[in-house]
DNA sequence: TATGTAAAAATGAACGTTCATTCTTTTTTT
DNA sequence: AAAAAAAGAATGAACGTTCATTTTTACATA
């Protein structure tokens, strides 16, 4: 009973907090006071909901991994072709990290820093088992090139981070026609030439 | 004179220091005290070399980045043909990012954290203008496909940056045909296709 | 429906620690 | 012996976390 009980709505306003100021200042820069002020809670209401500044920051980055992949996915089905599937599933992405880049940032600090559990990483690489299926399959049709599931990711998924970050700190904008580009090269490099 | 003669070889253990445990721990989570231990030097010594911690921050990245781009370009000559010079340079950014891994690993968190002065970044950049001209070159003889030069960063080199903290983690290795693999989808990623 | 009450939730202030930086003194160099 | 470099100890501010207390909630009773 005791837990139900807590807000909900006090948790998420923590973690949006959360996010927002580790992307202005980085983790170790943003002070509980602070990550309360935001959330409108006294700093001694957040050990209500999470039992130190670590756990406060692998719940966050668990929550925003699992939104994120739950977007990719959404709109995907395992009986759909390898590459329909992919491009389906790149778009899907490649629209969460433009348009929710507050969490797309998050993510990427959280994956290029020790400042993440190790545990907590590993939670957040399960939920992307169905991309990693779907390339599985990919290889076996002959359609995908044969390389390790990490070097796909490399090259058809991650640059997406890159220009993110780009686009975020004004050094480009990115509209559909670039995404087109980059969706063909992101093909280009996995797709077994012909 | 005062400046001079301060030993460069104190100086080059801070930032070597600085390097280490800002990997291991991130930037905030590492005391000026233990930079100072490593190095073998007083906490205080560490401000007759730095302004302040930003500074020494700042300057270490701007070091690092420079080491990178001399050995990226190191054997490069602009005469050469675009295909043949790109494959040089990503060669060579490929050996610095797995055999210097402790450098590319300190840039990599550096490039996706607000912990570096935007100057300094912007100091970074300037370094990698070879490249730059390399594929407008490459553009204008259709031979690399008509992409903003951050498109073509992205897909070409940036994968390198995935697969090498990839590596450090344990979850993969990468010997010398993973990386003939990967420089065979980088090209394919940003040339035009015939 | 109104009231009393015990448990849960939330709070602001306080604590102890850690840290970046500075100060004063000592050591090294020229 | 004067100047530069380095050192260790000291300082004051900031932080994560806890404590003692207050406020809110849920609900039994009338």
């Amino acid at each position: 009973m005791a837990k139900l009980q807590k807000s909900i709505d006090k948790r998420n306003a923590l973690v949006k907090a959360t996010i927002e100021l580790v992307n202005n200042n980085g983790f170790h820069a943003t002070p509980m006071s602070k990550i309360a002020k935001m959330a409108n809670v006294s700093p001694a209401t957040i050990y209500l909901y999470f039992e130190n500044k670590q756990d406060l920051l692998n719940q966050t980055y668990v929550d925003v991994k699992a939104e994120y992949t739950n977007y990719a996915f959404a709109t995907y089905d395992t009986n759909m072709e390898v590459e329909a599937g992919f491009e389906l599933i790149w778009k899907r992405i490649a629209h969460f990290k433009l348009k929710e880049c507050e969490n797309a940032m998050f993510l990427a600090q959280c994956d290029n820093t020790p400042i993440i559990d190790e545990d907590s990483r590993q939670e957040g690489i399960k939920h992307l088992q169905p991309l990693l299926d779907l390339w599985d399959r990919g290889k076996k049709e002959g359609i995908i090139k044969p390389m390790t599931n990490y070097m796909l990711y490399a090259y058809a998924i991650n640059p997406l981070s890159f220009l993110m970050m780009s686009e975020q700190r004004g050094a480009m904008k990115l509209d559909q026609s670039h995404l087109e580009e980059a969706y063909q090269s992101a093909w280009s490099s996995i797709k077994v030439c012909q």
